[in-house]
RNA sequence: CGGGGUGUGGCGCAGUUGGUAGCGCGCGGCGUUUGGGACGCUGAGGUCGGAGGUUCGAGUCCUCUCACCCCGACCA
């Protein structure tokens, strides 16, 4: 079909280069463009909606859990950064500094935070006395910045948008306890936000976040080579932030005590996400309940006459959704419509509404869902609002099952080693098998596939089964894939 | 940091034995068009990544240099 052959030209096919696909519909669904600095993005405003829509749901759910949100400084002196061993070893190599303010060398360097733990508990420290200043639940939306080798749009880039929380605790049973409830919020955020099914669970002691007693994470599979994308995190700090920064307190017993600590982030990596999980050749697929624009008006018209009545009709009925969804009228007049469906294509809206000639005859819209293409239904004018909301709310769930149903096709129970390294070449996706809990095994795998363990589900079979490495006795039944 | 590649109008590219820079898309104007990426006419836009050298003459040859991209090691 000649329509086809046009999309080649504009954009080339997942099938056949889906790292160049990727960089690609970013670039022309406008989500963002490059920047002068090698490894940073210029989120242009139709991806700083998506990101905004995101952040106003996010929010909300954070804020329902307690917490408040606060805002730290973007500069860490050095001295603090390296009081914890582990969190400084864990992000040294990342870390980027200022050395210089105008023209004074600065007597101690400051870090550009990588993340604000270091910053933050001194804060805790001084303001924690009694276990009745306890728990103290703060959230930041802000950038951090990661001097990473290898960049990628929204995975990443040197310095990404995100929001982290930080809470203290008096015991560690209830910082374990918000760590849980954080993932489980990040969890349902992005399942019935972001369409994204995930797998929750624990990260393994060598890949668990530096300084942290114990890291949770939810892991979701993209499109394409079936990766892994790690697509949030919490930690439970234990009370190894409370030692080191001497966040202490009196407890109700009149002893005194260190506090424990949780941190937890969900960065906009996660829209990388959604570009990888749910595009197509055409281009990007968003979820209504984050798509910048949900429905988008095409008027179409020839003559004059027809063109007044046509954006009479477009003006009625956008004024008639606007109340209820996110809804943008297509007024261009130096587009075609064939041009402007194929634009919003790309870019990913859920529902276009065409409104011609014929369907002003009889009083009606013609509307197209971007995840069913080809498949156009009549709707009266009168029903619109109804319609709109139940196509809308049928995309949501639609993606996510699409979603679903990629993850279970792309998950095999792996029995032989043999099997893993050949799957693992192949792109075939997540391997659940045993493991006897070893950090040899482990390494041994990462070493020769590439694959490492992305989590230990929360949820694991009755029956354990033998290590898939080394045939000892396996402890828990893990998530192996290459991940990004 | 290793391996590979690319730098020429906004984007994608061509440029022959060295001879004074071109094509497509896009952009401005005018007109015809508009139900899956319309067309005609017309116009604007480039010191060819940078520095040095060879030459009567360099986008083209030589030396150095910078930047970016891809593949690895490393990573939210």
């Amino acid at each position: 079909m000649t329509t086809e052959r046009k999309y080649v030209e504009e954009l080339i096919e997942q099938e056949d280069d889906f790292d160049r696909w990727y960089v690609e519909v970013i670039q022309k669904a406008e989500l963002a463009d490059e920047s002068p600095v090698r490894g940073t993005r210029v989120i242009r405003p139709y991806g700083f909606a998506l990101w905004e829509n995101m952040q106003a749901e996010l929010d909300r759910r954070i804020k329902a859990t307690g917490v408040q949100n606060a805002y730290f400084p973007l500069f860490i002196p050095k001295s603090y950064l390296e009081r914890e061993a582990q969190h400084i070893q864990g992000f040294a190599p990342e870390v980027a500094w200022v050395t210089r303010g105008g023209d004074k060398e600065l007597e101690e360097p400051l870090a550009v935070r990588p993340t604000s733990e270091s910053i933050i508990c001194p804060m805790f420290a001084r303001w924690v006395q009694s276990y009745r200043d306890l728990p103290i639940l703060i959230n930041q939306w802000c950038s951090v910045v990661r001097w990473e080798e290898r960049p990628r749009a929204f995975l990443r880039t040197l310095e990404f948008l995100w929001q982290e929380g930080h809470t203290v605790h008096a015991t560690l049973e209830e910082a374990e306890e918000r760590a849980r409830l954080m993932l489980e919020v990040y969890r349902d955020f992005v399942e019935s936000e972001l369409a994204i099914p995930v797998i929750p669970g624990q990260k393994t002691e060598s890949e668990k976040f530096a300084g942290a007693l114990r890291t949770y994470t939810i892991e979701a599979m993209m499109g394409g080579k079936h990766w892994a994308l790690q697509s949030a995190t919490s930690h439970n700090l234990g009370d190894h932030f409370g030692k080191v920064f001497e966040i202490t307190f009196l407890d109700r017993d009149g002893k005194r005590r260190f506090a424990f600590n949780t941190s937890w982030g969900l960065s906009h990596r996660t829209i990388g996400a959604m570009v990888m999980v749910h595009g197509d050749d055409r281009g990007l697929k968003l979820p209504p309940r984050v798509a910048p624009i949900q429905v988008v008006i095409v008027p179409i018209w020839r003559k004059d006459e027809e063109r007044r009545q046509v954006e009479e009709a477009v003006e009625r009925v956008r004024t008639m959704l606007r109340r209820t969804v996110r809804v943008h009228a297509d007024l261009r007049d130096d587009k075609t419509p064939g041009w402007k469906f194929n634009d919003w294509d790309l870019k990913g809206v859920p529902i276009r509404l065409e409104i011609g000639p014929r369907d002003i005859a009889n009083d009606q819209v013609t509307l197209v869902r971007r995840d069913v293409l080809g498949q156009r239904q009549t709707v009266p004018i009168v029903n619109v609002v109804d319609a709109v909301q139940q196509e809308l709310a049928s995309i949501q769930e639609r993606l996510f099952r699409a979603a679903r149903e990629m993850l279970d096709r792309h998950t095999e129970d792996v029995t032989d080693y043999e099997r893993l390294k050949e799957r693992v070449a192949a792109h075939a996706g997540f391997n659940r098998a045993f493991w006897c809990g070893s950090a040899d095994c482990e390494a041994r795998v990462k070493a020769e596939t590439k694959a490492t363990i992305r989590c230990i589900p929360f949820e694991q079979p009755v029956e354990l089964e033998p290590c898939l490495v080394c045939g000892a006795p396996g402890r828990y039944r893990v998530i192996w894939a290459r991940a990004y």
